[in-house]
DNA sequence: GTTGACAATGATACTGAGTCTCAATATCTT
DNA sequence: AAGATATTGAGACTCAGTATCATTGTCAAC
C-alpha cells in the first residue's frame, strides 16, 4: 500500500504543478522524490539535507519555495507543535483526519484517529457557524510519563 | 467576576515567586500588573510595551524571562497557533480547558468550552496510555468564510 | 539600619528558522 | 533556435527569542 501511495501522490504533485503553469526543474523532482520516497515527518532543513544528496544544486530557497506548492496541493500537511520549526507530513493525503500526541521532551510525535473526535470537531465547528479549514487536537505528555506507564501505543479509538 | 478573579491571580503569582524564593522587583510588579490588569491576549511584544507603560525601565530580556514564570504558575497559558510568535492568555486559571478558532487571514481568535470535547479528548488519551499534560483543539477557519456567514459567533457548546 | 550573598537586571550580541532580492539561468512554447 | 518568463542560488536580511556579563537591587541576617 505505501509504496504505489507515495508513486501516486509524487504523479499527482507533478500534475498539480503542470495545472497551474509551474515549471518542472531538476530541483523540484530532487525535493518531490525525496518528500514522497520516505513515510516520515521531516523539517524544511531535513528536506533540504536530503534533497541535496539527490541533487547537490538544490538551495535553502527553493526548499522553502516549493514546502507551499506542497501543502497547497494537499499532499503534504504542516505541523506546527509550538517548537521554533515546522514539521511537515508527507502522508497526509492518506490520512487527512489524523492528530498527534507529542513528547516535550524526547519530540517524539504519535498519530491517531479518532471518528468520534472527528464528528464532534465537525458538529462543533457547524455549531459555531464556522466553514473549517484545518483542524488539529495536539496533545502534550512528558517522556517521563510515557516511560513510566510503558512504551506509547499507537492504536485507533 | 473579572475583577476580583485578575486580583487574585496577581496575588497567586506573587506567592508563587516567594515560594520559589524568587525577588519581586520593580519590574516583574510592572509586568505582572499588566498581565493581569487585561483580559486580553497578548504578545511578548505587547506585554513589553504595555509593561514599560508603567515601568519604563522593564527590559525585553525580563519579560521573556517573567513569561515561563508566569506560564509554569499556571494562571497564564502559553498559545501557538503556526504563526512566528507566541500568544499569551491571562485568562486561563478561569477557563483551563477552552479551544480555539484562528481566522488565518484576520489573526482574530475565538475561543470555545465544551464539555463533551473534554471528555473525549480525555477518554481517548487514557487509550492510548497517556497521562496528559496538555491539550488544545485547534481549529483554522478563513476570513471570507467567516464574513459570508456573518460575524463569527461565539458560544458555548 | 548596615551588610553582604546572590538573584535580577539592562544592554547588547547572538541564534536560527524563514523571507527577500536580484542577477544569472533554465524551461517551455512557438 | 529564440524569446518570454518562471526559476534558480547566494547571501543579505528579518524577527522572535536566547545567552552573556558586568552592574544593580533585594532581602535575610545581623
Amino acid at each position: 500500500m505505501a509504496e504505489p501511495d507515495r508513486v501516486a501522490a509524487r504523479r499527482k504533485f507533478l500534475d498539480f504543478l503542470e495545472e497551474k503553469n509551474l515549471r518542472i526543474t531538476a530541483q523540484r523532482r530532487a525535493i518531490v522524490d525525496t518528500v514522497f520516497g520516505t513515510d516520515q515527518h521531516f523539517t524544511a532543513e531535513q528536506l533540504l539535507e536530503w534533497a541535496r544528496e539527490k541533487d547537490s544544486s538544490v538551495s535553502r530557497a527553493t526548499v522553502y519555495r516549493t514546502l507551499p506548492l506542497l501543502t497547497e496541493s494537499g499532499l503534504v500537511h504542516e505541523m506546527d507543535f509550538g517548537k521554533d520549526y515546522k514539521i511537515y507530513d508527507p502522508n497526509y493525503a492518506d490520512h487527512p483526519n489524523h492528530n498527534h500526541i507529542i513528547c516535550d521532551d524526547c519530540d517524539k510525535i504519535v498519530e491517531f484517529e479518532s471518528d468520534r473526535l472527528d464528528q464532534l470537531e465537525n458538529e462543533i465547528s457547524t455549531g459555531l457557524g464556522f466553514k473549517v479549514k484545518s483542524q488539529q487536537l495536539r496533545i502534550n505528555a512528558s517522556c517521563e510519563e510515557m516511560k513510566r506507564l510503558g512504551e506509547c501505543k499507537n492504536r485507533g479509538n
